[in-house]
DNA sequence: TCTGGGGTCCTAGGACCC
DNA sequence: TCTGGGGTCCTAGGACCC
């Protein structure tokens, strides 16, 4: 049987949620944008979920007044038309639609969606890959139905699935492999359905940019660029010898095979998380000394959540690591491997703060994380990695060194 | 007017072991 | 005294994705 294999991506996910909420802004240019907020919640509150649909168009907040230093997770359609996309900051993207409106994210409200719309999926196709809140790779193979008309028939019982359920409308593609699909939900946005066979590969995807394959990003592609090749159909023209002696081995070769539509890999309905981490930019920057009891206290609820996210979704971690982004926007990592598993908030934070003192303080923070790695679930930790620790114990280091900031954390 | 927060995976060098 | 690889773990940084 042929694979046939789907990717499905919710069409501008967060700002379509919203727009659930206040009807009243659709087809007009609307932004969510993550960091602060901008709407004045108390207000809407206190008008009640009800009355949402009545708040005037002109009492929302615009992006022209956001003060802050987000990016933009969701742009509506309409938004979409003056340039303004995710991942921009909100200053830029204010200079480009300042009348646009501003939204917070509501993380809650994303969450139930997003179980929402995957838990449709999988009583209609049970193969669901996670790929986010907003995307999944549906495995149709094997799925009654899954393979007529190449899968158009199931996908859109799909999507009309989801809308039913949750009035939000999806992009889907259907291809031999995850890499094709993943295209081809991208040919026909919003509320499209594209079927790729092998046979199309020449005609759909090869005039297509090395950019749109996913893993080739911003760095990769200008390397591409350098080296003349543009398109996917030029990148599978090239000799495979030539790619991996520009890319390295790994690289060269994958590259090579994503361009000609080859990719086995299979869609995976459950992954172990590798690690767990929590991260804050500071409303403004702030210095070790001048700043320290606002980024101690900042620090160690870092800590603290970290501790609680392993604690409640039952896992232990063995190593313990620091993110620090300067003013400059560079940034460093520093990080510390037990000699036992931890969840322990104090555990945590006195690492955490080891580690902190290993990297230079002179200059200002603009963002600090905390991050836990190495995980296994809660009482599942392997015994004989202690007496390891304690052979390699010459590794654990004590930190004498006395700096400005040695007493502030 | 700069650039969020949560992740995964890869690379590369050094330590250490066999 | 000098010289091997292979394997694993640890650490730091970076590319990439949603």
């Amino acid at each position: 049987m042929l694979r046939r294999i789907a990717h499905l991506d919710m069409d501008a996910f967060f700002a379509s949620v919203e727009l659930l909420r206040y009807p009243q802004l659709k087809g007009l240019p609307v932004v969510i944008g993550g960091g602060r907020r901008t709407v004045d919640e108390a207000l809407l509150a206190a008008q009640g979920e009800r009355a949402l649909r009545f708040i005037p168009v002109a009492d929302f907040p615009l992006l022209k007044d956001y003060v802050g230093r987000g990016v933009i997770t969701t742009a509506t359609y309409a938004a979409r038309q003056f340039g303004v996309g995710s991942a921009m900051g909100m200053m830029k993207a204010a200079n480009l639609c300042p009348q646009a409106i501003v939204l917070p994210v509501d993380f809650d409200e994303i969450r139930n969606y997003s179980r929402l719309f995957k838990s449709t999926i999988t009583e209609i196709a049970p193969l669901m890959q996670d790929r986010g809140v907003d995307e999944v790779y549906i495995d149709f193979t094997e799925v009654p139905g899954g393979q007529r008309e190449g899968g158009q028939v199931l996908a859109r019982l799909i999507q009309k699935s989801i809308f039913d359920k949750t009035g939000l409308t999806c992009s889907i593609g259907v291809a031999p492999n995850k890499l094709l699909a993943k295209m081809a939900s991208e040919f026909q946005k919003p509320k499209g359905i594209s079927i790729v066979h092998e046979a199309d590969l020449q005609a759909l995807v090869w005039p297509l940019a090395c950019r749109k394959i996913n893993g080739i990003g911003p760095k990769a592609d200008e390397k591409l660029a350098r080296l003349n090749i543009h398109t996917i159909g030029e990148l599978a023209a090239q000799d495979p010898a030539f790619l991996i002696a520009h890319f390295g081995k790994a690289t060269g070769a994958w590259m090579h095979e994503i361009a000609w539509g080859r990719d086995d890999r299979p869609v995976v309905t459950e992954s172990e998380p590798v690690s767990m981490s929590r991260e804050t930019t500071f409303d403004r920057d702030l210095h070790a000394v001048r700043d320290k009891a606002e980024l101690g206290a900042i620090f160690t609820r870092l800590c603290e959540q970290v501790a609680g996210d392993l604690q409640r979704k039952g896992y232990v971690a063995k190593t313990i690591g620091i993110k620090l982004r300067y003013d400059d926007f560079k940034s460093v990592t520093r990080d510390q491997t037990l000699e036992q598993f931890t969840a322990d908030t104090k555990s945590i934070r006195k690492i955490a703060g080891l580690c902190l003192k290993r990297v230079p303080l002179d200059k200002r923070l603009r963002l600090l994380g905390v991050r836990a790695a190495t995980l296994v679930k809660a009482g599942e930790e392997p015994i004989y990695e202690q007496n390891r620790a304690l052979l390699q114990s010459g590794r654990v280091q004590t930190v004498t060194e006395s700096t400005a900031t040695d007493q502030l954390f």
